[in-house]
DNA sequence: TCGCCTCTGGATAGATCGATCCAATGCGAG
DNA sequence: CTCGCATTGGATCGATCTATCCAGAGGCGA
């Protein structure tokens, strides 16, 4: 029976992904939700915080699901890596530019203005970070490596974000795809073809045996 | 005179940065100008959009500004955006992580909800991109990768610079300086040592003719 | 000095904001 | 059936939002 808390998370993590939080008035979250003043209250006595707060948990954790369902998909870590990108790149295509980061437009707004909701979104990236990081490390990336290159990595998407929908291109997306792809390359300690880098050139990594 | 003006400009800015669009108020902005309610639509008759446009384009020109004056100090390319990386990280650190990019919170907040500011902002993003791959280019890196380069950089930038403001931490930014140096190393066609970077800091490049 | 134009001062309108209140409804347990 | 609890239905409050209005102040050329 609780489908009135659930269709209020969805509607309002929708709603903050594309019109932030000061952006979004609980009225329209109501209206769209077939929801009264009273279920959000009842469900959420902290109000528009607590409901905004599940919401960005809620569409932090799908989208996590959803990249790495991608990323497991593809066969190694550099075209898992590449995939991420491309599919990040279809998306906003498909929505003519409208959904790229579900969080990262609250995220800015409540950087210091609000410090619950800050906390929210800080969990959310850093499970994103830790995730990417334990991929990397399972996949031939250094420990010593992996938390730095899984932050450059979400780095690079999510600044490519921000700019693609600034500019309704896929232009950034595709360059920091590239980009994120031969940072991974670079950094995969790959036992056999130490030589085979041609293109990418030297990177800080030396190449011997990334122990430890 | 017409100062009343630029002290609309600078307090929205200053403003629009850290609260947003939405979240920012015509009150606040007047209050904070020491300005009345006829002064700000004597200015600018399209209210509140048009300030912000205003607004969108100052800082965006000051940050870029001050982007290549911290680019421009730095004796090669690679220190260059070693040194943009940095001086963002202490600009966070120094401001409690308030003051982070001038418009990405806007930018994300107008992407699919307001086409003036949307272009506005892209117009921004795209004097960075071209400024940007013009140096780039002045630096030895191919013109067919300066364009893309520069977006990825940028990206980083941007990204670090969201993830660092959630997180209250300069971690991101430093470990997004690090991969961009190494992208911008590898870019850099350089005549003679392709293979000896070792393991240093990023001020160990190689010192191309530093004109200037 | 006069008249003109730019700019400022502040009140106010009309809409919308988040939040609260209480009565009514549905439903399972006893 | 009846009781108790979770949930819903709206009306409504005070605050705040953007925008408009008009009268007055100030500078400047004629």
């Amino acid at each position: 029976m609780n489908d009135t808390r659930e269709r209020l998370v969805n509607v309002s993590a929708a709603l903050l992904q594309r019109q932030g939080l000061t952006g979004t008035g609980i009225k329209q979250i109501l209206a769209e939700a077939h929801a009264p003043f009273s279920s959000l209250y009842h469900h959420f006595p902290g109000g528009k915080d607590e409901l905004a707060t599940a919401a960005i948990r809620a569409s932090g954790a799908r989208y996590q699901a959803l990249v790495e369902a991608v990323w497991d998909e593809a066969p190694d870590v550099i075209s898992s890596v590449a995939a991420v990108f491309d599919g990040a790149a279809k998306t906003l295509e498909a929505t003519d530019f409208a959904v790229a980061c579900p969080i990262a437009t609250v995220a800015l707004e409540v950087a210091s203005t609000n410090e619950q909701l800050r906390l929210a979104t800080a969990e959310v990236f850093d499970a994103w970070i830790t995730a990417g990081a334990g991929r990397l490390e399972a996949n031939s990336v250094p420990r010593s490596e992996a938390r730095a290159l899984a932050l450059s990595v979400i780095s690079l998407l999510e600044g490519a974000l921000v700019l693609s929908q600034a500019l309704k291109s896929t232009e950034p997306m595709r360059a920091a795809g590239a980009t994120a792809s031969a940072a991974v390359r670079s950094a995969v300690a790959s036992p056999a073809k130490t030589r085979r880098a041609r293109t990418h050139s030297v990177t800080t990594t030396p190449r011997r045996r990334g122990e430890r």
